[in-house]
DNA sequence: TGAATATATGCTCATATATTCATTTGTTGT
DNA sequence: ACAACAAATGAATATATGAGCATATATTCA
């Protein structure tokens, strides 16, 4: 059986690519992750540094926590955000990269 | 004066950062991009490949055309399109990296 | 236990987006 | 000039998405 779509990338691979791109195509999630950049930080400092309530960041960061983006950290009463692995932070500085040079 | 925003990623940057990547966060256009890693494809070619309309194809390249994600080069009544730098080139295959391993 | 605080969640509204279909523009070969 | 072809475009539509509000769920401290 020959494979016919052997030549582009599979539907499913590039659904999850897209999806992760999705999870970084947002003004909001961009400040909220390049926060992170600095380490583990709570909602509420989250939303104060980019003026974004803090509802409209836990709604974000819910998304996050869902595609593994980022990781939840509990200490009584605050949660503590950080990012889950080094490809996102490679992302995020790629992407800054790019939009500084041109 | 005092810069009370200079701990967070400012909002026009952020937001320059978030077009970027949302440009990659569609399964249609992160297929159209790896398609474009070959190098120069035409939009019948790259429609057949990844099994979308040359229309919607059509569609996407404008939006990536605009962003200056990649470029066109007419000849005769086909246009090749390309990726325009290095930096699309690893964001798509850091991507694909951080989706493989997990 | 009760009040205060930190975060999470469900719902709704407005807006953005991807795709399709129909039409158009530009190009080649006869 | 005309038919065939490649790509672009506009309008219409269905779906997705972000933000806000109200409310719920911890958790701490008095």
């Amino acid at each position: 059986m020959t494979k016919l779509v052997s030549r582009s990338l599979h539907a499913v691979t590039a659904a999850r690519v897209a999806e992760l791109f999705q999870a970084m195509s947002d003004p909001s999630r961009v400040r909220i992750l390049f926060s992170l950049l600095q380490g583990e930080v709570n909602v509420g400092a989250i939303a104060a540094q980019i003026g974004v309530s803090e509802s409209a960041v836990s709604h974000h960061l819910r998304g996050l926590r869902q595609l593994r983006i980022v990781s939840a950290r509990k200490d009584g009463r605050t949660v503590f955000y950080a990012l889950n692995d080094d490809h996102v932070r490679s992302l995020l500085t790629l992407g800054l990269e790019h939009i500084e040079h041109e």
